[in-house]
DNA sequence: GAGTTTGAAACT
DNA sequence: CAGTTTCAAACTC
């Protein structure tokens, strides 16, 4: 905190280290581009991944249940060793101190796990893919050096630090309610917030302890009492699993830890470094209950102290997991000097294990063998992580985004909209494993799915943080682990087979299959039985031998496990090549074969629609090419559509369409009323002058013109909308943007001469438009995460609502603005001195100088706009921001003019064309072409890691050379 | 659990 | 490109 250089050093050795190592060359990568004939996408991506990589290693095969059980005690002492020493730090550090009221008025405010969120994000972006050598610098900070040095270690930590320090002041002052959590790059603080909030409750507990001393070590035993006995007693037993982080079983070591802390905590305040601190709200009310007797009161303290500790240094535990598996990444990918970085991470690793995370390992496992190499596994409590944090959210959303552009159908889960939340998350857990990488398809609505979950469960918290304080976070954690308790047993199922050796397990998988061939019938009862639940799809082919797109599993990319009913199944890691040589065919027919199904579009509902499908999906995706629904109405998951949860759209050709999540005549007509709204100022004038356009002006006009600076009014901004609007008022190419060109459906869509850029000078105008926005984006960038992480538009402050809702469409669906922001802004403000991963950081929160990026797995399908890269103020490799962002959002906004169903284009080449007139880097005539790159992505088997197969198709974003 | 329905995928 | 067939999941009984 007191040295930025230091953290600065920290930093920049971190992304050299980071940067110098590209992560093709990690073994994963390696296996995936000797796979794939397209290496330089691939390796493109994967370097810009680099920083990110963690997610695939972050999010463990499903189906494997790592060595989570081992991991319990040195999770345990991990946990304890990070308390104690955030403990020492803050006893030793004077600055540490918190005031505990300021902690309370964040806690109120509901502040804490936004920020959270932001600093996990810088976190990220300072420790994207944290070279072991950092973290374990950092870890050693924590331990050796004191609060100042060791927060100065690094970057996030300094933030934490920064954050406790402005802390500090104010409860010195007791003047400031409200901390500099996010500082001006939008980057937050939580990780001092939460520190904040611990060490306002071991303040207070010093200050309790000092004057009951007795009760120093006693509360420990009665705090670990209490957990034993109050949480089982909790109506919800699978609260376990989001709230007895640390707990389950190396409890007593932590407790011991904490009190340890505390007692350090009270000595330290006896030595006067302390100030007195007022009571927390809660504590206090903690204190009041357990005031009769002295014992309880130090229990009750130290029960808050625990929970929040907990709490607070679980998501330490995880960041750091989450820094170690990066780091792991890192050594994967071959640094030379990992070997002892190695064992520390390894180390590190194993102790980041938990038992929290023996409960909800199974929901969430990295496996870093599969991935690669000998490397451990980081158990990523994602769920829980997701459902409880925004931060864990955040990131795992992140981590899955990177992993693919879309939704593959055939990867979404079966699963009731009643579970949707849980079963995404759990899915996401599932499927975001695979070191291999999964079928890229899969990640997107994996990314959707974490997102919309971390947003509810984050919203929850958020309301019941902001309402009352501890107690009510942990009501919420106990309404995220409750959800995570729906988790469905298939789950663990796929747990069951560790991942350790995935070409061995594969093998005995087989070898099991053949041995005991489980009756089909049975299998696939089971398979229903767990629809909602599995991460992964399980197939149950009999003739196509799971080589056609008829097989879930090979559609998803992904090989069939044991769990798999299918007959004669040739898509298992052993038939690789059979399996590649069938994907090259079927993507020789159709390029976009594998492509995600499931795409993200512009919300064209109000958020109040209501409709219980639009709350529990997003909203904003849609099926790609629609369903051709003819009987079931969209009712049923006959319907592509009704079974990705996703409305339909006009892509659909679908008749007597009753979709609850959206129904296509809604579509097309909130499409094409959305559309007209969104415009540009002058659009909108022109629109409005427009005799074409009658009817507007019949709408109110200042309400539309005030719309204009509404981020979702962007979009229209796109001359694409102009034409559209003006042509057939067909929901046709509504919003074309860069993203959009990511599906060769929406090229080919796009009539020729509508794709022929009329760059006008409207263009510079709603550039500007973009521009004003853009500094809304940087103003509001953390804001924009938080809403992100919450799914909630609102956001706190009114301007950054704006930005909300840009985000909305950045991140969750088509986001033509965003990447005409990007493309246009950074350009433009580059000069300005506004950093444009500051703003790729508030649009994609990760995007940060080329370390932490939402990239398309390069295992994934993905639209690389490789040719854009005068738009960023960095070099495609660098991964800078706002290509990141046009690579990560798949959102493909698919609409047929004629409705006619959008399908990829037969026989036709893997390039495409792209009009310049839809893209907002076209905007300086450049053309873009959409290129199928058939590539041979490691697939993940969901479960029993398998090993790669199959190949799939990025589509690369090129620009065209050949300017019309 | 068997049979039917359904719609996507594959084929012609 | 439309029509048909094949296929496997979803669904029903």
């Amino acid at each position: 905190m007191d040295s930025p250089e230091t953290a600065q050093v920290t930093i920049s050795t971190t992304t050299s280290a980071i940067d110098s190592p590209p992560v093709q060359d990690s073994p994963f990568f390696n296996y995936a581009s000797n796979l794939s004939p397209i290496k330089p996408v691939k390796t493109t991506h994967v370097a810009q991944i680099s920083g990110f990589s963690s997610p695939p290693i972050v999010f463990k095969s499903p189906r494997t249940k790592q060595h989570s059980e081992t991991n319990v005690l040195k999770r345990s002492q991990c946990l304890q060793s990070s308390f104690t020493e955030a403990s020492q730090n803050v006893d030793r550090g004077n600055k540490c101190i918190v005031d505990s009221g300021q902690s309370t008025t964040l806690c109120q405010q509901g502040l804490i796990i936004e920020t959270q969120k932001d600093e996990v994000d810088e976190f990220f972006e300072t420790h994207p893919c944290s070279s072991s050598g950092c973290i374990n610098e950092f870890l050693a900070d924590l331990e050796d050096e004191d609060c100042e040095n060791s927060y100065s270690a690094t970057p996030s930590l300094k933030h934490s630090n920064d954050a406790l320090g402005s802390s500090q002041s104010p409860s010195n002052n007791s003047k400031e309610t409200t901390l500099k959590f996010g500082d001006k790059n939008g980057m937050g603080a939580d990780a001092g917030t939460e520190l904040e909030v611990l060490l306002v409750s071991l303040e207070q507990a010093k200050k309790d302890i000092q004057g009951e001393p007795k009760s120093d070590a006693e509360p420990i035993k009665i705090e670990e009492e209490k957990n034993d006995s109050e949480w089982p007693s909790n109506e919800c037993p699978n609260i376990r699993i989001g709230v007895h982080v640390g707990h389950a079983s190396k409890k007593h070591e932590c407790l011991d830890s904490l009190a340890q802390s505390i007692e350090s905590g009270c000595q330290t305040d006896a030595d006067g470094t302390s100030k007195p601190l007022p009571l927390p709200s809660q504590i206090a009310q903690t204190y009041k209950d357990h005031s009769e007797d002295v014992g309880a009161v130090s229990d009750g303290i130290v029960e808050n102290i625990v929970r929040q500790g907990y709490k607070a240094f679980e998501n330490f535990g995880v960041r750091r997991r989450c820094l170690q598996y990066e780091e792991a990444h890192l050594n994967t990918i071959g640094d030379s000097d990992s070997s002892l970085n190695l064992a520390n991470t390894v180390d590190s690793l194993e102790l980041s294990s938990s038992a929290t995370e023996l409960e909800t390992s199974e929901l969430c496992h990295v496996d870093s063998k599969a991935t690669s190499s000998e490397q451990h596994i980081v158990n990523l409590p994602q769920s829980t992580a997701t459902l409880l944090h925004p931060r864990y959210c955040d990131k795992l959303s992140v981590l899955s985004k990177p992993l693919g552009i879309g939704l593959h159908l055939n990867s979404i889960v079966n699963a009731s909209p009643m579970n949707y939340t849980a079963t995404a998350s759990k899915k996401s857990a599932d499927q975001n494993v695979g070191p291999q990488g999964m079928s890229s398809s899969m990640t997107d609505y994996n990314l959707l799915e974490n997102t919309k979950s971390c947003s509810m469960s984050v919203t929850t918290v958020k309301q019941v943080s902001a309402c009352d304080g501890e107690t009510n976070v942990i009501k919420a954690l106990i309404v995220a682990s409750s959800a995570i308790s729906e988790l469905p047993p298939i789950v663990q199922e796929h747990y069951a087979a560790p991942d350790d050796n995935r070409k061995s397990n594969s093998q005995n998988a087989d070898s099991l299959e053949e041995h005991d061939p489980p009756s089909p019938r049975k299998k696939r009862k089971k398979t229903a039985n767990s629809v909602g639940f599995e991460g992964c799809k399980r197939c149950n082919c009999r003739k196509s031998k799971c080589l056609k797109l008829y097989c879930d599993c090979f559609a998803a990319g992904i090989y069939c496990s044991d769990s798999c009913a299918c007959q004669d199944c040739f898509n298992k890691s052993e038939y690789e090549d059979t399996i590649r040589e069938t994907r090259e065919q079927i993507e020789s027919r159709n390029p976009l074969a594998f492509a995600p199904k499931i795409v993200q579009r512009i919300p064209k509902l109000p958020p109040n629609n209501g409709e219980d499908g639009n709350q529990s999906t997003p909203s904003s995706a849609r099926h790609k090419r629609g369903c051709n629904c003819k009987k079931s109405m969209c009712l049923k998951k006959y319907c592509e559509c009704y079974q990705a949860h996703v409305g339909c759209s006009s892509g659909c050709r679908c008749e007597g369409c009753q979709n609850i999540f959206g129904k296509k005549e809604e579509y097309v007509a909130m499409e094409h009323g959305v559309s007209r709204e969104m415009v540009s100022n002058r659009a909108c004038k022109e629109l409005l002058e427009s005799p074409s356009e009658p009817d507007i002006e019949e709408t109110n006009r200042d309400s539309l013109c005030t719309e204009l600076f509404n981020p979702h009014y962007l979009t229209p901004v796109t001359p694409s909308f102009r034409h559209s609007d003006h042509g057939k008022h067909a929901p046709k190419s509504r919003l074309l943007s860069i993203r959009n060109l990511s599906s060769p459906d929406d090229l080919s869509i796009l009539p020729s001469n509508e794709k022929s850029t009329k760059s006008s000078p409207r263009d510079l105008e709603e550039s500007h438009i973009l521009l004003e926005t853009s500094e809304l984006l940087n103003e509001c960038s953390h804001d924009w995460q938080a809403d992100y992480d919450t799914g909630a538009v609102g956001s706190v402050s009114s301007r950054c609502d704006v930005v909300s809702h840009m985000r909305d469409l950045t991140q969750l669906s088509d986001t033509p603005p965003i990447s005409m922001i990007s493309s246009t802004l950074f350009r433009r403000k580059d000069n300005r001195n506004v950093p444009q991963n500051q703003l790729s950081h508030g649009i994609d929160r990760l995007s940060s100088s080329g370390t932490l990026q939402w990239h398309g797995s390069p295992l994934t399908p993905m639209t690389k706009l490789s040719g854009t890269k005068s738009h960023q103020g960095h070099d495609l490799d660098s991964g800078s921001g706002h290509n990141d962002i046009l690579e990560n959002e798949m959102p493909v906004k698919i609409s047929s003019p004629n409705k006619k169903r959008v399908s990829p284009p037969r026989g036709h080449s893997h390039v495409r064309e792209l009009g310049s007139g839809s893209l907002g880097g076209l905007r300086s005539g450049r053309k873009f072409i959409l290129k199928s790159v058939p590539s041979f992505p490691p697939l993940t088997p969901c479960t029993d890691s398998k090993g790669s197969t199959g190949t799939q198709t990025t589509y690369k974003l090129e620009e065209n050379s050949d300017k019309k």
